[in-house]
DNA sequence: CTGAAAGCGCTAACAC
DNA sequence: GTGTTAGCGCTTTCAG
């Protein structure tokens, strides 16, 4: 337990609550601006009353009300943050990089999940205003189709950074993956392994990260010379597990299966995985599959999924800094678009 | 854009900030207080008055300061969470269940992750602390051994509660499954099942749950008449995928190799799966797998495998719930755990 | 090197 | 019903 010299404990009892700079000022017998800048380290304040001051800090256990300090300074050194979702592996690990680098620049961080909801999306912009954020990073919601909402955020001039799913104009700043290119990659190569009959898992186009994807798999056809072909492309609004699983069976129906997979998920594909596994049918000698995501289940399957990878730890690094250039240069920053470059990894699924 | 009636104009324009409760007083004739009382609604304001000041918040897109009234009320309607990861699907859906809880009961919620890091973790604790939270929901890194760094939560009066991995000790709140029970259920399901020689991947067992969990494994063997086997139980520091493939790899050199594996997670389970695989031993009939956390992705191996659910959701729901009680009855609060029961959802990698 | 004073935006007695 | 006043805890000019 903790004990106090008997001249602070009557001050110390009194406030079984919790000291403040004041109390600290009355017991050390200085000002409380003098305090205020010991504590935070100013320059012209002699040595021997920063110790004074930190010693009785530390006694009475001193925790500084950032709250308060936030008013008056008018800044609260609060991000907030707004994701779809945290299933899977990819808006974690976001959220992990936006952490790191926003609490190495001294700030904490507040996390709302849309759960895929306009809604609930409006409500958190809310809340984050209210809460006096210096800045918001957010990634859109399924539902999300009109930006009424954003546009308070830029009326009170606070910062608004996008990634992944951000809406497609030219005047908001982000940070995305180069969904095409990976898509592209990803075809490329199960076209490099000898396949001719590609089909597609699409997610939801109007999302761009989705509809990127399917044009990166187009013109990976395209550049092969190859048709496309309708029959081949199932469009599912979720990009779940028994979504591929039907999908994979309509497929198995046609006059000419496919000899190729590719999703824009993981998850639907490792569906597929199993209506094949349950057919008998060979993955990857006669149907190759390739996902997108790389989930960290994908090497838990049998065989492990080709998948290609989202770079969620850089992209929340990269959403933090671009909001740490926005809040310096205020007013004269001129939208910006990160874009990152996928990563594909080749697992057994595609190899043959 | 936003039009302002010309008599508001010049004020709009002064503050090209953002409207202060001031602000609308001037314009309106009226003092703070009473807009105060009229956006918050209190009873004894006229109707006509409280007309006026919503229509001129909204025209001047007022947002409250909930700095400011936090600072005042000495109430921050902030509640802190640390948990040691997101990565899985057990600590998102927790959070889930934290959200919607806190926030239908007015609170805002902060996340920090520990990163499995003591250090991590104590500076989690000072930054919430600092940020004004009103309560603190943590979950233990791996690492946490002491446990002092939470004495300052406790002196400052601070609702404090522990969720899945607490500290053994009875002086403090907290909500955890019954992990022994759910060990206990999907060994004797193993059993029932006709499995004799049932192998244990263990966890780090200086964390409860994952004692709790083989205390269970050895329980039901107990039970059922059975000796336990050293040679059988792998303990594991990290539940990972290679370290199941090793321990199975170990487990098939024995004499007498174990016809069922009991894991205390599902991802070394997944690995041992693949080992299986690869050398062609049937899951259920040569050896049965039954994991603990039902991951999503364990629906997604061939076959799916047994797992025991951990409530993620019902626990974020009633650690907020706990905190909720601690909050009214701040002092005279017996410390009180909450234990939830776990689930066993049979899939075919068990049943024979 | 230190102090006095003002005020961030809001709320809650206490008046009338 | 509404206004007056004071102050939450901190920072920041401006004076010495």
């Amino acid at each position: 337990m903790l004990t106090l010299p008997y001249t602070h404990n009557a001050v110390a009892q009194k406030l079984n609550k919790r000291a403040s700079i004041t109390d600290l000022a009355k017991i050390l017998n200085l000002s409380p601006s003098t305090i205020s800048r010991a504590l935070n380290g100013h320059a012209d304040i002699s040595e021997a009353t920063k110790q004074r001051v930190w010693e009785v800090a530390k006694e009475l256990n001193y925790q500084p009300n950032h709250l308060a300090a936030a008013l008056r300074r008018g800044r609260s050194n609060m991000l907030g943050v707004i994701v779809p979702h945290i299933n899977g592996h990819f808006f974690p690990s976001i959220m992990h990089g936006i952490e790191t680098v926003a609490s190495k620049a001294g700030f904490n961080v507040m996390i709302c999940q849309s759960n895929e909801d306009v809604q609930r999306e409006k409500n958190n912009i809310d809340a984050l205003l209210n809460a006096q954020v210096e800045g918001i990073l957010v990634s859109l919601a399924r539902t999300t189709h009109d930006f009424q909402h954003f546009e308070k955020v830029r009326q009170q001039n606070i910062p608004l950074v996008f990634f992944d799913r951000m809406p497609e104009v030219s005047s908001v700043s982000g940070v995305v993956l180069d969904d095409h290119q990976g898509a592209y990659m990803a075809v490329r190569h199960l076209l490099e392994q000898g396949c001719r009959r590609i089909a597609h898992f699409a997610g939801p186009q109007h999302l761009n990260i989705y509809s990127n994807r399917h044009k990166g798999y187009l013109n990976a056809l395209q550049a092969f010379g190859l048709p496309h072909d309708e029959q081949l492309m199932h469009f599912l609004p979720k990009l779940q597990q028994n979504a591929g699983e039907q999908a994979m069976r309509e497929l198995l129906q046609l006059a000419e299966p496919p000899d190729a997979i590719f999703g824009s998920g993981d998850i639907p594909v490792a569906g597929a995985l199993e209506v094949l596994h349950a057919q008998g049918i060979r993955v990857p000698q006669d149907i190759a599959l390739a996902g997108f995501s790389n989930e960290p289940f994908t090497t838990l399957t049998t065989p492990k999924l080709t998948s290609v990878d989202q770079r969620g730890e850089q992209m929340g690094h990269s959403a933090v800094q671009l909001f740490l250039q926005m809040l310096k240069r205020s007013d004269n920053f001129a939208p910006h678009r990160v874009v990152l470059k996928p990563q594909l990894h080749i697992r057994e699924s595609s190899m043959r």
